[in-house]
DNA sequence: ATCCGAATATTTTTT
DNA sequence: ATATTCGGAT
C-alpha cells in the first residue's frame, strides 16, 4: 500500500515528531481525517516499548473496534516482533474490560464465568423486568425503557442517582433496579456493566483496586472524540500516573447518541494539566478535491476545534453528484459504475458503498447480485442474530454460567420437548419465590411435584441433557461441546429430519459455527492462550460490525458510521437526501442532531481516495411507504468547482414529465387530470427537486433551491437548534384528519393514515392500488 | 402443546 | 416491507 511508505511519523516536522514519541505524560493528538492516526499510536507503542524499555503488559491501547486491534498488532509485530507484540493490551474498551473482569471480577461480585448479554438479551431481559413489575407494554415498552436505563449508564448513574422529571422516569428507575438485580442474580453483565464494574473496581480502595490501578504504565486511546463518560472516568483511573496518550479528531465525532461526548477531548486538557496538544493537519490519503468537498461540509460546522485540513494530493477527479429517479435508478448506476471500475482494474475490495441506514442495502444489494457482482454486507442482520446460531449460542451460554435464565428460556423447548408455556412459567415462579436460578430450580420442582406428571419429565430430560453437558464441559473443547450440544439436544437431528431446503440452511450456519470455534481454538494455541468457551463466547458478543470485514476481493457494503476508521480508492454514498441524511424520524418527538449528521457525512466524504460518488434520487420507497425527499442540504456545501454533476436518463425524464404537467412518478393509469391543484403548486415541490442538478450559474440559486446553503422556505437555525420542530396544531395547516379522504391530482382518491404536524404538514396517505405515500399536505386537497 | 394466520409494532446509527 | 407477537383453532 503506497499509503503506507508515505506517511510515517518519519514525516512528521520535528516538533510533532519529538512529541509523538518522546513526549511524556498526558498527550493528546488532534488528528484530521487521512492524517495517519493509526500510524502514530503504533509508532510511539514501538518507542515505548523498544526505546523507553517500557515492559509490553504496561502498556495498554484502546481502539475502537476488534478489528482496528488486529490491525494495529500486526503492525507491531512487524516492528517488534510476536513476542513483545504479544504481551500488549490492545482492544476495544469493552474487550479489555471483559479479559480485566474475569480476573478482577470477584471484588465487584461478579464470578469469572460471567455472560455478557447483548441488546437481544438486554431486551428480553427488560421485557421480563417489565411483566414481573406489573406494567403495561404498551405504555411502558421494555425497548424504550431500556434505552432510558442504558443512558443512565452510560452516564455512570445508578438508579440511586436517576434524575426523574415525569412519571415515565420513575417507573424508569424502578425497572432499572429489577433489571440490574436480575442481571446479578444471573451473573450476566450488559456492555455498559463491563465498562461500569471494572471502573468500580479501579476506583475502588481495595486491594484489587490498588492493582488494577498499577497495572498499566502508559495508555493510548484511539477515536478519543467518541469516548463516552464511563470510559473517560476508566481512562482517568487506570492512569493515576497521566501518562495518557488520547488521539481523536472532534470533526469526526458521531456517536453522540451512544453517549459519547466530544467535549471530553476539550476536558482532557483540563483534567490531564500539562497535556502536550499536537495537531496533525496534513491529509495523506485523499485527492484535493475530495478534500475540499470534505471541508466544504464541516467548513459550515459550529463548534470545532480550529484546524486546517490540507492535502498535498493532486485534485485529481472531480465528486459525482448523480441524480437519480428512485431507489432503483439509484442502484442501477451504482451498478453500472461499479462495473466501469472493476474494468478499470480497481480491486473490488477497494470500493465501497455507503447508505445512512441498513434498510437501504436491499436494493443496492439486488443490484449487485442480478449484476454478478462480488459484494459484502457488513453488518445488519448479522450472522450470529440468525435464530440458530442464536439457539446453540445460548446452550453453550448456561453451560457457561447456568444462571443465565434469558439463555435458559431461550432453549428450554427448542427443539421442542413439550415444555410448554405454563410450565415455564410454573418454573419461574418457584425460582423466584426461593431465589434461585431457573435451572437451579429444574431439581425442586420435579422433586417436589410442582408440575403435572408430564411437564415433570419433560423437565427432567432436559435438566439431565444439561448436567450431561456441563459434565463435559471441563475436558470438552469448545469445539467439542458445541457439536455434543448439537448432538445430545436433538437439535441437529430435528433439522435434519425436516429436510427443506430452509433447514439445510440453518444446518450449514451452524457447521459455520462450529468452524469459528475451531478458527478460535487454533488462535488462541497459537498465541500461547487457553482456548476457554467464556473467551469464545465473549468475543463473539463483543464483535462489531466493521469487525466483519474480511480482506476479500468483494465490494463492501456499510452504514457509514462502520465506515469509520477505513478507507477506500473509490466511494459510493447513496441517499443524499433530505430526511434520510440528514436523518429526521417522522416522530416530531425525536430530535435530530444536524451536526452530528454533519459530521457523520464528512466520515464518508473523507474514506474516498481517488474517487467519490454522491447519490440521491427523487423518490424512494424505504419503510413500505414512497417518500418525496429534496436533495440533502449537505449536496449544497459541496464547493461548486470540486463537482460534476450527472443526471440519469430516468431522472431527466422524471423532469421532463413534470414539466409537461403529467405526474412523473405516477403510474401508467393516472392521467394529467389536474383540478384545482395544478402544475404551479407542484412546482414548489418537484420543481425544486427538478432542479437539483444544477450547480453553478445563475439561475440555480432559483432553480434549485436545495443546493443553495440555506432553503428560502425555512429560516437560519442556530447551530444545534432542534432540526424538527414540533408544533402545536395552531389550526394554521389544513384541517385534514386521519381518515380523511383525499384527492391527488396524480394518484387520485385515498385516505389519510397519519398526520404529522409540523412547519411544513405531511401526511401518509393509502391511494387506491398504491403503498402508502407521504404527501405533503399542500398537495392534497379534501374529497 | 402446537400450529397457523392475523394483527401489530418497528425501523437510525452500535460496543 | 418486514419481523415479531398474539389469538384462536386443532
Amino acid at each position: 500500500m503506497p499509503a503506507e511508505a508515505r506517511a510515517p511519523t518519519d514525516l512528521l516536522n520535528g516538533p510533532q515528531r519529538e512529541a509523538v514519541l518522546h513526549h511524556e505524560g498526558p498527550l493528546i493528538v488532534f488528528a484530521g481525517a487521512g492524517s495517519g492516526k493509526t500510524r502514530v499510536i503504533t509508532h510511539r507503542i514501538a518507542e515505548l516499548v523498544q526505546g523507553y524499555r517500557v515492559p509490553p503488559y504496561e502498556v495498554l491501547a484502546v481502539t475502537f473496534t476488534n478489528k482496528a486491534a488486529g490491525e494495529m498488532k500486526s503492525r507491531l509485530e512487524r516492528m517488534l516482533g510476536p513476542e513483545l507484540t504479544r504481551d500488549l493490551w490492545v482492544g476495544t474498551f469493552h474487550a479489555v474490560c471483559a479479559r480485566l473482569l474475569r480476573r478482577y471480577g470477584e471484588a465487584a461480585g461478579i464470578a469469572p464465568n460471567f455472560t455478557i448479554y447483548d441488546a437481544t438479551d438486554q431486551r428480553a431481559l427488560m421485557t421480563r423486568v417489565g411483566r414481573e413489575l406489573g406494567l403495561e407494554e404498551r405504555r411502558f415498552p421494555p425497548q424504550q425503557l431500556l434505552a432510558r436505563v442504558l443512558r443512565e449508564k452510560q452516564e455512570a448513574r445508578g438508579p440511586e442517582s436517576f434524575e426523574g422529571d415525569n412519571y415515565f422516569d420513575e417507573v424508569a428507575k424502578r425497572a432499572y433496579v429489577l433489571y440490574d438485580k436480575q442481571l446479578r442474580a444471573a451473573n450476566a453483565v450488559d456492555f455498559e456493566d463491563l465498562l461500569l464494574k471494572v471502573l468500580a473496581i479501579a476506583e475502588s480502595e481495595t486491594p484489587e483496586g490498588e492493582h488494577l490501578r498499577g497495572r498499566f504504565r502508559q495508555i493510548l486511546v484511539d477515536e478519543f472524540q467518541d469516548v463516552n463518560t464511563v470510559q473517560y472516568r476508566l481512562v482517568g483511573a487506570l492512569a493515576p500516573h497521566r501518562n495518557v496518550c488520547a488521539v481523536g479528531d472532534d470533526d469526526q465525532a458521531i456517536y453522540r447518541w451512544r453517549g459519547a461526548d466530544v467535549r471530553k477531548i476539550r476536558g482532557f486538557v483540563r483534567d490531564f494539566p500539562g497535556a502536550r496538544l499536537v495537531k496533525l493537519e496534513q491529509n495523506y490519503r485523499s485527492s484535493g478535491h475530495i478534500v475540499a468537498a470534505a471541508l466544504g461540509v464541516i467548513g459550515r460546522s459550529s463548534e470545532r476545534q480550529p484546524k486546517e485540513l490540507w492535502t498535498a494530493e493532486p485534485a485529481g477527479e472531480p465528486v459525482s453528484v448523480v441524480a437519480t429517479r428512485d431507489e432503483r435508478d439509484e442502484a442501477a448506476w451504482v451498478v453500472t459504475r461499479l462495473r466501469a471500475e472493476l474494468d478499470a482494474g480497481t480491486d473490488a475490495g477497494h470500493i465501497a458503498i455507503f447508505y445512512r441506514v441498513h434498510a437501504q442495502s436491499r436494493v443496492l444489494e439486488e443490484a449487485m447480485r442480478a449484476e454478478n457482482l462480488p459484494y459484502q454486507i457488513i453488518g445488519g442482520h448479522r450472522f450470529f442474530d440468525r435464530a440458530e446460531v442464536k439457539d446453540l449460542i445460548a446452550y453453550l451460554r448456561l453451560v457457561a454460567n447456568p444462571k443465565s435464565d434469558v439463555d435458559l428460556l431461550r432453549i428450554i423447548n427448542v427443539p421442542s420437548r413439550k415444555i410448554g408455556q405454563k410450565t415455564v412459567e410454573r418454573l419461574g415462579e418457584v425460582a423466584r419465590e426461593r431465589g434461585l436460578s431457573m435451572y437451579e430450580a429444574l431439581g425442586p420442582v420435579c422433586r417436589e411435584d410442582l408440575v403435572p406428571t408430564a411437564a415433570k419429565k419433560a423437565l427432567g430430560a432436559f435438566s439431565e441433557l444439561m448436567d450431561g453437558l456441563m459434565r463435559a464441559a471441563p475436558t470438552d473443547t469448545p469445539h467439542a461441546l458445541a457439536e455434543r450440544v448439537l448432538a445430545d439436544s436433538g437439535y441437529e437431528a430435528a433439522l435434519k429430519s425436516e429436510d427443506t431446503a430452509e433447514a439445510d440452511g440453518r444446518l450449514e450456519n451452524l457447521r459455520e459455527v462450529l468452524s469459528s470455534l475451531a478458527d478460535y481454538e487454533e488462535e488462541q494455541n497459537a498465541a500461547g492462550e487457553d482456548a476457554t468457551l467464556e473467551g469464545y463466547l465473549a468475543r463473539i458478543t463483543l464483535q462489531s460490525d466493521a469487525d466483519q470485514i474480511v480482506d476479500a476481493p468483494r465490494v463492501p457494503m456499510m452504514t457509514v458510521h462502520a465506515a469509520k476508521g477505513l478507507e477506500f480508492d473509490a466511494v459510493f454514498l447513496c441517499g443524499m437526501e433530505d430526511r434520510l441524511f440528514p436523518l429526521r424520524s417522522d416522530d416530531p418527538n425525536r430530535r435530530c442532531d444536524v451536526e452530528e449528521e454533519r459530521r457523520l457525512c464528512y466520515v464518508a466524504l473523507t474514506r474516498a481516495r481517488h474517487r467519490l460518488y454522491v447519490l440521491h434520487t427523487a423518490m424512494r420507497l424505504i419503510y413500505g411507504q414512497t417518500r418525496y425527499n429534496a436533495p440533502s442540504p449537505f449536496l449544497g456545501d459541496l464547493p461548486r468547482k470540486v463537482v460534476r454533476e450527472v443526471l440519469t436518463d430516468a431522472h431527466k425524464d422524471a423532469v421532463t414529465a413534470f414539466a409537461a404537467g403529467r405526474s412523473p412518478y405516477a403510474t401508467a393509469q393516472h392521467g394529467g387530470d389536474d383540478d384545482e391543484v395544478g402544475p404551479s403548486r407542484l412546482g414548489g415541490g418537484f420543481g425544486a427537486r427538478a432542479g437539483a442538478g444544477s450547480f453553478g450559474r445563475g439561475s440555480a440559486a432559483r432553480r434549485s433551491p436545495s443546493f443553495s446553503p440555506r432553503r428560502v422556505s425555512e429560516p437560519p437555525r442556530a447551530p444545534g437548534e432542534r432540526y424538527l420542530e414540533a408544533e402545536p396544531d395552531d389550526g394554521s395547516s389544513p384541517t385534514v384528519r386521519v381518515g380523511a379522504r383525499v384527492s391527488h391530482p396524480h394518484f387520485g382518491l385515498g385516505v389519510v393514515q397519519k398526520v404529522d404536524t409540523g412547519p411544513d404538514p405531511i401526511a401518509t396517505v393509502k391511494f387506491v392500488g398504491q403503498t402508502p405515500k407521504r404527501i405533503k399536505l399542500s398537495f392534497l386537497s379534501s374529497a
